[in-house]
RNA sequence: UGUCCCGUGGUGUAACUGGCAACACGUCGGAUUUUGGUUCCGAAGAGUCCAGGUUCGAGCCCUGGCGGGACAA
């Protein structure tokens, strides 16, 4: 089979291109350009010229072909303007999930079918399987076997058709595996620290990429106690009565704090360039804990705190994601009844599963947790699995 | 104006009846991490408001200033 895979200049998709090479596909080697500019970028760090150099090495040491394509241009579209938006909204968008779904596995799939492939694969951590219904293929999206690398959650917002062209050979493999093939193999990359960061554009200095587009705007920081009436204590009894009630907004909708509530504890130079669970960067020192941020107002310009890792603010019972949010990798498993999903959910990547059950309303999906979740940030992924297989995602409101 | 209290790294506090200043937060650096964030490890940073005095030795005792606060009227 004509295979094109995507290679980054790291070990997983070099292993990945390994692996098909070996398991005896026509592998065709594609590494994408996505980001030229340095401003805000860490001194020294992912320069693509280099990435594309490794990649070559890579594809002469395998012996196939490689292509490089410039995707600047749409990413700025599909994945940057969408996260200074979001930022400039208040909220805290997840690039990576955006890219996948409209970079990787849409134009750079394109991209790859006119080089003739029949199948993208790519470096990722997870596994695809399928099997018929009715008739009609039906592809599931799995969890990779290293538990500790699972990079299924990246690819929550992935379709069936996307699915169905898709190749992930690393599925079944363990790091340790990759980087032990990479070095029997003499890889170029065999021993490449793994790359973090927003993808492809690298390691950015987040606060000072957001400022080239975002102003600063001095504003106040309040503290807000964590004996607050605002945390009414909820028994078991309380959640099921207002699950059984169906006011689900109790428990999935964010606190909303007004500045008396609290005290005035310092000053911020933007809300916008906040995210709730934020420790650092905050500035204000003379408290007994760490401060993190609880809250953020975008429309005030006030940055909401809390005082230590325990406080109230910081734990939510559920989230909800709007109708047009909702998002099905398995459509032939969508709910819609109002009958409860009992299933597992993660709000951010490598976040062990937690057990929830998730309410369909008219107007969206109501995600309600067994036990309680630090930091629900609007504007993250959350993504629910029915055991190893991920089934659908959604953005956080 | 009278009495009382306080004045320690960027911030908030600590240092027993005097013995070369501790902790937390913040800041900075590193590790972890294909989002943000979290977490972990490490470092820098004050010679204790100022001027005198007592003492072998003072952040801690004494005197006088300066600054802040409380009570009093």
């Amino acid at each position: 089979m004509k295979v094109v895979v995507g290679l980054s200049g790291g070990v997983d998709s070099s292993v990945a291109a390994y692996l098909l090479k070996k398991a005896g596909h026509e592998v065709t080697g594609l590494f994408m350009i996505n980001w030229h500019e340095t401003t805000g970028t860490l001194s020294g760090s992912c320069p693509w010229e280099e990435d594309l150099l490794i990649a070559q090495l890579v594809a002469h040491r395998l012996d196939i072909p490689v292509h490089s394509i410039d995707l600047s241009e749409p990413y700025r579209e599909r994945v940057v303007d969408y996260m200074f938006r979001e930022y400039r909204q208040g909220r805290t968008p997840n690039p990576d999930v955006l890219c996948n779904r409209e970079i990787k596995f849409d134009l750079f799939m394109k991209v790859a079918e006119n080089l003739g492939g029949e199948m993208v694969a790519t470096g990722h951590y997870c596994r695809k399987e399928m099997f018929e219904k009715d008739g009609m293929p039906v592809y599931r999206l799995l969890a990779g076997v290293d538990s500790a690398k699972d990079q299924s959650y990246f690819l929550c917002q992935l379709s069936q058709q996307q699915l169905s062209r898709s190749l992930f050979p690393l599925g079944d493999l363990f790091k340790s595996d990759v980087r032990r093939i990479a070095g029997e193999q003499r890889l170029p990359t065999a021993q490449k620290k793994d790359s973090q960061g927003i993808c492809f554009v690298g390691k950015v200095n987040l606060p000072l990429f957001l400022q080239q587009k975002l102003e600063p705007k001095q504003g106040s920081i309040v503290e807000i106690p964590a004996d607050s009436d605002l945390y009414l204590r909820q028994t078991a009894r309380d959640i099921r009565r207002i699950i059984n009630n169906g006011t689900f907004e109790m428990l999935s909708t964010p606190y909303s704090y007004e500045p008396q509530m609290g005290r005035a504890v310092g000053e911020h130079n933007g809300a916008h360039f906040f995210t709730i669970g934020q420790r650092k960067g905050l500035n204000v020192g003379g408290m007994k804990e760490p401060l993190f941020v609880i809250a953020t107002d975008v429309k005030t310009n006030i940055v909401y705190v809390g005082q230590g890792q325990d406080h109230p603010g910081l734990y939510r019972r559920g989230l909800f994601i709007k109708k047009k949010d909702i998002h099905w990798v398995r459509p032939d498993v969508a709910v819609a009844d109002p009958r409860p999903l009992s299933c597992c959910v993660r709000i951010r990547y490598r976040q062990p599963l937690q057990q929830a059950n998730i309410f369909f309303v008219p107007e969206g999906a109501h995600c309600i947790f067994e036990r309680k979740q630090r930091g629900i940030t609007s504007g993250q992924y959350a993504a629910w699995y029915t055991g190893d297989e991920l089934v659908g995602s959604g953005v956080i409101d």
